[in-house]
DNA sequence: AATAGTTTTTTGAACGTGCAAAAGACTATA
DNA sequence: TATAGTCTTTTGCACGTTCAAAAAACTATT
C-alpha cells in the first residue's frame, strides 16, 4: 500500500464521499463515477480521482478499469479512515500562543512586522495573514508607518468584557427570533455530550471542556440562520479560548456548567425558547463575574505557574 | 513652489499635526522640532520633516536653517491644506461595483480569482485584497478547490434581512449599555447636518445623505465604547450602501428619514437614551420595511434603468 | 455512449526581488 | 547641547517567478 501523498481537498473530498455514501444509505456494489461525484462537489475531476485512489488504499472502494470505483462495503460500516497525523493546523496553535502572550502582555506594545514574524517564527506569508486574522478580531491595529500596536485594552480584561457585553446583546436574542429553527439531531448530539461529562466524573481536559462550550453556543445561534450572527460568535469563541483556558484552573466545576447548558438544551427542545434566552443571559452574566474573578486572581499568582498551567491545558 | 509628492503617512501627520496645534491653541512664532513630533505621534522623524516641508509649501510653517520649523499664523487661522486630487480610494469604488453586480446577480455563483481579477481590471494583489474583504464581509465564501461562490442569498434580499435582524438586535441595545457615554461635541456636530438638510429644502445627492446615516448610526454605537459593536456596525453601513442607495430612488423622504434620526439625537442630548433605544429600534423596523419594499419594486423596474440611476447616484 | 485514463492548460500559494519610504545612526551647525 | 541635515539600514509593498495541484480537454476502453 504505497503511502500516496493527499492534499486538504482530496482528504476533504474523500470524507465527504464516505458522509454522502452513509446518507443515501448506500450498500456494498454500488458504483461510484467520478464525473458524478465531481459535478455534486464542485470540483474538477483530478481532486476526485485522487480522494478515490486514497479510500482504494483503505480497502473501501475497488477500480474497475474503465467503468468506475466499486463500493466494497455497505455505507452503514463505513468508517471514515483516519487521517494519520491528526494536524491541528499550526496556524491555529499560534494564533493561541498570541493569545496568551497577549493575556500576560509579553507583547511589546508597538513593534514591526518583521519582529512579529521572527518572534513566532513564521515565514513572511504566514506571519501577514496571521497579522491580518488578528487585526480582523480587533486584538492589533495598525498603527502609523510600519508599526503594529496591540490595541489598548490596557490589559485585555476590558477587551473580554466587552466581549461578553456583545455577546449579551445577540445570543439570548437570537434564540426569540422569528427564524429560529430547532435543529434536534445537532441539539441531541450537544445533550449526549454533556450528559456524557455530568455521569462520568471523572476530570475532563480543558480542552475538551472548552471546545463543547464553543459548539454550544454556536450551534444555539446556527439555528437562527443568521449567518452575521454566527460569523460574529465565531470570532467571540476564538478570542475568549486561551482566558477561558486560564479560567478553567481557577473555577473548575465543570459539572456545574454543563448543567446549566444542558438545562438550555432541554428548554429548546421542549421548544421554550423564552426560558432558555432567560437561562442564557444568567449564564452569560456569571461568565462575565467567573472571568473578572480570574483576572484578578490571575494578578496573584507567580506568571510562571500560570503558563505552566496554561501550556498543560493546551497539550493534554 | 514644487510640487513634491507626498505619501498617505505625510499627508496623514500634516493633518495630525494641525490637528494638535489647534488643539494646543498655539500661536504664530511657536517652534516645532522634528524629534518632538516624531515622539508624539510614534513615527519616526524622516516623514514628519516630509509633512513640516508640505506645510512649508502652503505657507503655514517656514523652515528656521538649524533650528526647526516655525509656525508662521496662530492656529486658530489654521487651515489643512485641501489635498490636491481628493481621491475617494479606487479601491472602494470597485467594493461598491461588487455589491451592486450582487445586487442586480451578475457575478456568476461561482469563479476563480482570475476571473474576478479580469472582471474587475484588478491586479493580483488588489483582487486578492478584495476577495479577502468580501469573504470577510460575508458575502462571499472559498468553495473547493480553486472555486469562490457568492455567498447563496439567493438574492440578497435575505442577506440584508439578516444584517437588519442583527442590528436591531444590539444597535439600541448599545445606547442602554452602562459605559456608554454622550459624545455632545460629535452629536452636536450630527444635529447640525442634519438640521441643515431639513431645512434647506433641497434636493442632496443620495451620496451625502447616505453618509449622514452611516455616520449616525456609526457614532451612536461609538458612544457605547463597545469595539466589537463598532466594528460590527462598520461592516454592516459597508454591506448596506449599495442597495440603500437604490433604496433612495424609490422612497426619497430625505426631510422625514432626517427627522427621525434627529428625534434620536434630542433625546440623546437630553439623556434620555431609554427613549433613543425605543426610536431607534422604530427607525430600523421601518428602514426593513422600506427595503423589502424597494426589493419588491426593484424587480418591476427594467435593470437597465435601475443601474442607470444607481449609477447617478454614485457619481453626482 | 458512457466512463475512465491521459495529457495539457490554468490556477493560486509560496517564495524571491526591487524599490520607495520609514527608521535609525551619524554629522554638522547654531 | 539642542537641533536639523545627511547618510545608512530596515521595512513592507508591489510585482514577478516557480511549482504542485486543480481544471479542462482529449483519448482509449468497455
Amino acid at each position: 500500500m504505497s503511502k500516496t501523498s493527499i492534499t486538504a481537498l482530496q482528504q476533504k473530498l474523500a470524507s465527504q464521499i464516505i458522509h454522502w455514501l452513509r446518507s443515501e444509505h448506500l450498500n456494498a456494489g454500488y458504483r461510484l463515477k467520478e464525473a458524478e461525484l465531481a459535478q455534486r462537489f464542485g470540483v474538477s475531476r483530478t481532486p476526485i480521482r485522487a480522494a478515490l485512489l486514497y479510500l482504494q488504499e483503505h480497502q473501501l472502494v475497488r477500480s474497475l478499469p474503465y467503468r468506475g470505483f466499486e463500493l466494497m462495503v455497505d455505507s452503514s460500516e463505513l468508517i471514515e479512515p483516519e487521517q494519520s497525523t491528526e494536524q491541528p493546523p499550526v496556524e491555529e496553535k499560534i494564533y493561541l500562543r498570541v493569545l496568551v502572550d497577549l493575556f500576560f502582555q509579553e507583547l511589546t506594545e508597538s513593534f514591526s512586522e518583521k519582529e512579529f514574524q521572527q518572534h513566532y517564527q513564521l515565514s513572511r506569508h504566514g506571519g501577514r495573514t496571521l497579522l491580518q486574522q488578528l487585526e480582523n478580531d480587533g486584538l492589533l491595529s495598525r498603527g502609523q508607518g510600519y508599526k503594529w500596536q496591540v490595541n489598548p485594552s490596557l490589559n485585555s480584561l476590558q477587551h473580554h468584557y466587552e466581549s461578553y457585553r456583545c455577546r449579551l446583546m445577540f445570543e439570548p436574542a437570537a434564540l426569540l427570533e422569528p427564524q429560529w429553527q430547532l435543529n434536534r439531531p445537532a441539539l441531541k448530539q450537544l445533550q449526549n455530550r454533556h450528559q456524557a461529562i455530568i455521569e462520568q466524573n471523572q476530570p475532563v481536559p480543558a480542552k475538551v471542556l472548552f471546545q463543547l462550550s464553543a459548539d454550544f453556543h454556536e450551534q444555539l445561534i446556527a439555528c437562527s440562520g443568521n449567518r452575521f450572527l454566527l460569523q460574529m460568535m465565531q470570532q467571540h469563541n476564538r478570542l475568549r479560548k486561551a482566558t477561558d483556558l486560564i479560567s478553567m484552573q481557577f473555577k473548575s466545576s465543570p459539572v456545574k456548567a454543563c448543567q446549566r447548558r444542558l438545562d438550555i438544551i432541554n428548554s429548546l427542545l421542549a421548544g421554550d425558547n423564552k426560558d432558555a434566552a432567560k437561562q442564557l443571559t444568567a449564564l452569560l452574566e456569571n461568565d462575565i463575574r467567573v472571568m473578572q474573578d480570574s483576572y484578578r486572581q490571575a494578578t496573584e499568582i507567580p506568571k510562571a505557574q500560570l503558563k505552566r498551567w496554561l501550556q498543560q491545558a493546551l497539550d493534554e
